[in-house]
DNA sequence: CAGATGTCAGCGACACTGATATCG
DNA sequence: CCGATATCAGTGCCGCTGACATCT
């Protein structure tokens, strides 16, 4: 049952299993994604926002105010589309954008008090996410969890 | 410096860092997932494969000849890109795709020789792209993240 | 002039849906 | 007739690229 006629499995002891598909750290963490991501989008969806919605107001009320450049590195949206993003903020009435005398290239972005309301909403609304999301782990697990992805990320960002 | 004029954040001790933005798991998931599918792409491609061709040549290995249907739900290909996939690999003649004698509907896929030993190939190459992908983690870290996330996948795939 | 900025149009990959013809 | 199968066309999202006009 266990496919016999292949014997090119070493004896390491974590892979010898049949799943060694399933069981590729990017296979899961690919899967995983996924779902996340659905989870995540579904949520706020109903709360009529998107994540980048989150991204945007959060790093605006981290940061304070700033041009479109500015929030595209912070919240690591492009600056291409940074532009929809801003289009539907100012449009629901959670941003400003106003053109800035100093340099007027740019657009000076500032979070508007409807939008730090909306924000601390969305903030419950992804800790909520986020408890179904982890519900399997412990809290000392999620804690790991999230430290180990985190190192990762580190590591493959500051290699860009 | 750390945002001062809100103070909602718990005496948590873990998130307290004005990187509520970047210590998300979904975030942090998502962005470790997009690097860690390009690295792996990119290794493929170097082997003239993609993440797909590994997944069916893998499970047909294990669990044996297959309908397309039957490959679909092992490797987790929707049926309708599974056409695609069988399409490169029969013409790299990796699997061999015949009409099914005894249900006409079907095609029965059987790897070759020649994609047994490609898929060896293509097992190193993984192991080097994720030892590339872990890098900044010990072996029993490995393990452990790859468990936790095994944990995560599961729960979620569960309830469908 | 080079370089930054905001904007728009488009690409390729991916997970997924819907329709269709064929067959059990 | 219902259901499964293989195939094809197409959608929406995402990370990303290229080009452009404007301004420093």
């Amino acid at each position: 049952m266990t496919g016999a006629e292949t014997a090119d499995v070493p004896e390491d002891g974590a892979l010898r299993t049949p799943d060694r598909l399933r069981r590729r750290a990017s296979r899961l963490l690919s899967q995983l994604a996924v779902r996340s991501d659905r989870l995540i989008a579904e949520g706020l969806a109903r709360a009529d926002a998107r994540k980048w919605h989150y991204a945007v107001l959060a790093s605006l009320q981290e940061y304070g105010p700033g041009s479109q450049a500015e929030l595209s590195s912070r919240s690591g949206i492009y600056r291409s589309d940074m532009v929809g993003v801003l289009n539907e903020l100012v449009e629901r009435g959670l941003v400003e954008r106003a053109p800035d005398p100093d340099d007027r290239r740019r657009n000076v972005i500032t979070i508007s008090a409807r939008g730090r309301r909306h924000l601390r909403r969305l903030d419950k609304v992804l800790d909520d996410l986020h408890d179904e999301l982890l519900a399997p782990l412990s809290p000392a697990e999620r804690d790991r969890f999230v430290r180990l992805l985190t190192r990762l990320v580190d590591h493959h960002t500051r290699n860009s």
